[in-house]
DNA sequence: CCAGCTTTGTGCACGCGTTCACAAAGGCAT
DNA sequence: ATGCCTTTGTGAACGCGTGCACAAAGCTGG
């Protein structure tokens, strides 16, 4: 459910994948790496399916998509499975990636190890703080966001992690794209406008943990018999030029949240 | 339909609220919130929808699930439907939570404002270093990871959020949901495994990234005519074990990602 | 009070994704 | 070889989510 830019019939030949596939190929290829590690020859669907926390049929259409790597009878060939799904996701070449913004969060990204294990490399870190410019966060130099157009054309970069506050996230984006950047990783929280061709993914912690509030909340109800709401908003309807509802706090954001 | 006053479909109201929708009522509190604060008293579908990154009449069936709080031929009254979704999403409580793993990324959480500023309070953060005990990160000191279960009561904790190196995961995950946590949202790179009426929601750097692999794969494949798989790394049955290269294509490379 | 314009709310159809259930395929023991 | 047992691969049914298109609702001007 990235951006709803989708207007291929899906129909890329035999390479229809499916989206939802796609998605989970990496949670595949992440169960699979661990069996190889510990010299797994071969896995059936069904362990395999617990390992990733999945249905075993879901997976093995999933496999089928790729085509037909299994044995039946026996399972599946660990080592051959792992190739065919790094083949797949394009894992089996080198992705040069930039990030930007180089905050708590940035610098915890360039730390991450799951991006160089994988095919990953960070190509570049990059700020518009001039005070960060030549510090060294993770092991790479920060450079200056006024070269970030070189640093892209340089590397041949074209995945991009944006890791900037949300009010310079779409100027980020833009220059991104213009360098040539066509994949966009967004961890700011905005709505990111980007053209046609450009794919974005987008990671908001913020949103997360509200769909989990909300389950909370029903949990919480369920047990309850019909817990009225303590808040009587009242002034449903527009139409009234009142929009002075009740008193909510200065900084306008939701009232009834304003903690005691 | 039938008498559509009464906002209650069927079910238990919340009850029937779609996943797919819950998930996009944070999107569109967030482009509420904006609008909020520049005072702009109603909205049209359209107009918000555009906000919030989304089809306009997508918008407007996942409002209706939630009532019929606009009006017709004006649009929705921003500040009401900001209190509305901030109820529907249980943010008219306080929930406080805690951070397991304070490494790179936990210390990047509990800077996060995104938290605060929902309802969220970080009740506590948690490191099972004792070295880092006693630090303080973003106002808030570190406790160990033996007073875990200590704190969580005491809190009345309900969110946990794991942050940990995928060693430790389900380690912690199981204390916390034996110590009373329910939703748990976790970004370390395994795959938990709960008990029945507890929510977990992973947030998997390294996955967004190969997905993004994939098409960025998949775009560079298009121009070039029809690139056919060739590629039979053999070693399909049990038996062969051989991981052979192949001829990929006109990049010719592929250097080997897979560690071993 | 009525006509006309705007925007919501939703019935309906379509397509994707999930799951079931089973025939086909392959290995293994005899 | 042959028959049995295991596991894959997939056809088909089902349910959810999306988007279209339009009637109903409400405001505004005459």
């Amino acid at each position: 459910m990235a951006t709803g830019r989708n207007h291929r019939p899906a129909t890329s030949r035999s390479r229809g994948i499916p989206e939802a596939t796609v998605a989970r190929l990496p949670l595949y290829l992440r169960a699979l790496t661990a069996l190889s590690e510990r010299s797994v020859p071969t896995v059936s669907s069904e362990e395999l399916a617990a390992a990733a926390g999945v249905n075993s049929a879901k997976l093995r259409k999933d496999f089928s998509y790729l085509g037909s790597y299994g044995t039946r009878g026996v399972g599946y060939d660990v080592e051959y499975l792992v190739y065919q799904i790094s083949r797949e996701l394009g894992l089996t070449q080198d992705w040069p990636v930039v990030i930007v913004g180089i905050g708590n969060l940035g610098a915890a990204l360039a730390n991450y190890g799951g991006f160089a294990s994988r095919g990953f490399r960070v190509a570049a870190l990059i700020d518009a703080d001039p005070t960060l410019a030549g510090r060294t966060v993770a092991g790479i130099e920060v450079e200056h966001a006024d070269g970030l157009e070189q640093i892209i054309a340089d590397n041949g970069v074209s995945i991009g992690v944006i890791a900037t506050p949300a009010g310079s996230a779409q100027q980020v984006c833009d220059r991104l794209v213009a360098a040539g950047v066509t994949s966009i990783l967004n961890f700011a929280p905005t709505v990111l406008s980007v053209p046609e061709g450009v794919d974005v993914r987008k990671v908001d912690l913020s949103i997360e943990l509200q769909i989990l509030a909300f389950h909370e909340q029903r949990k919480a109800g369920e047990e309850a018999p019909e817990e009225e709401e303590t808040a009587p908003p009242a002034a449903p309807p527009a139409a009234a030029v009142t929009k002075k509802r009740s008193e909510p706090g200065p900084d306008g954001d939701v009232p009834a949240v304003m903690p005691a």
